[in-house]
DNA sequence: GGAAATCTACTCGGATACCGCGTGTCCGAGTTATGGTGG
DNA sequence: CCACCATAACTCGGACACGCGGTATCCGAGTAGATTTCC
């Protein structure tokens, strides 16, 4: 098991394939078969980055979502606080003021300042987050493209307008 | 909630109170009781960072608990492994090679190398690892022994003997 | 008096329940494009 | 020909189960020490 969850995962591929100019808005039933994954599940990542203002949300049949601000400005550190919550390295429980000799009365020297392990915990957890706050979404989309043949982006705009096309034509008011 | 459960916690708490030379090793349940929280808990942590290496545990009456090693060679970092179980930040399940456009069969160019996203996670790891990796216990230690009055060792270790002899004396043969 | 046997209490260690969060799914409210209709 | 309207499908968004890992607990096997007993 992982400390991130795989919410983390699919919304950060899921922005991957927001990023450069679309045409259209992509809903969240298109990321999800575009990537194989559970539409429901992603239909229920997707807000809470909206919550953060990282994407934007459209409503009605041609709705989707689209990037709310630049890749370049998108950190990978916003996107994991905006999917897991900020959730801290370590929770301090101030173990240090129950020691039995003190008999609930802990002394100001034991509680004073932070606590060493705790000290050591956000450390780690500033070191972790400086990493993932200096790598943008941007940074992101530019390996993959670097790998990606340059025909793959008009691929994935056609797939995507096709995917609506073929819902109008499959679904005609009347034949 | 936390990243780190509290085993962690209580587990480095321990093995302060194990810094210094101890005449007789803890037991779990000085261990416990000394800190005010579950004796059963710290029974079932402390094995963990035995089968690590960390300490070292006598059997018997008056068995318990002894560093394996100098504090200054036992890193935060070994501790949380031991507890934990090296569990990695981030568990890329692929998602890359499963794009509906390869129908199944993934290009090359598409599974090569390390995936971006894997990438950014592995060196957030990297970075945490190394923080927790530099401190040592004797750090921690340190830091606690420069706050706590000069008494205080020895106050500890008279807590610890004191409670032996008490169940010595509590539980006489015949009286 | 000394040494061996026994016995007890205490220790570690692993196997066992309970709980909460994460994962995954489903259904309802709202909105937009569309096709028909009337002027 | 144009504007309006009703319709229907698609969208987002939140409410609902399932499973698993973590938390907390208990009990059994094993051992060191102390007492008793025998020589």
């Amino acid at each position: 098991m992982a400390h991130f969850g795989s919410s983390v995962e699919y919304g950060l591929h899921c922005l991957l394939w927001l990023v450069g100019p679309l045409a259209e808005p992509a809903s969240s039933r298109d990321l999800a078969e575009l990537q194989g994954v559970s539409p429901s599940f992603v239909a229920k990542i997707l807000p809470k980055l909206e919550k953060a203002g990282i994407v934007r949300a459209s409503e009605g049949v041609r709705g989707g979502y689209r990037l709310a601000a630049f890749p370049s400005e998108i950190t990978v550190l916003a996107v994991v606080d905006a999917i897991e919550g900020k959730k801290p390295l370590f929770d301090c429980r101030e173990i240090r003021g129950r020691c039995a000799l003190f008999r609930g009365r802990a002394p100001a020297w034991s509680t004073d300042g932070v606590c060493a392990i705790h000290a050591v915990m956000l450390r780690a957890d500033q070191s972790m987050r400086n990493e993932l706050g200096h790598t943008t979404v941007a940074d992101l989309a530019k390996t993959v493209a670097r790998k990606a043949p340059p025909s793959f982006g008009g691929e994935i705009r056609n797939w995507l307008v096709g995917r609506a096309t073929a819902r109008a034509e499959r679904a005609p008011r009347r034949s």
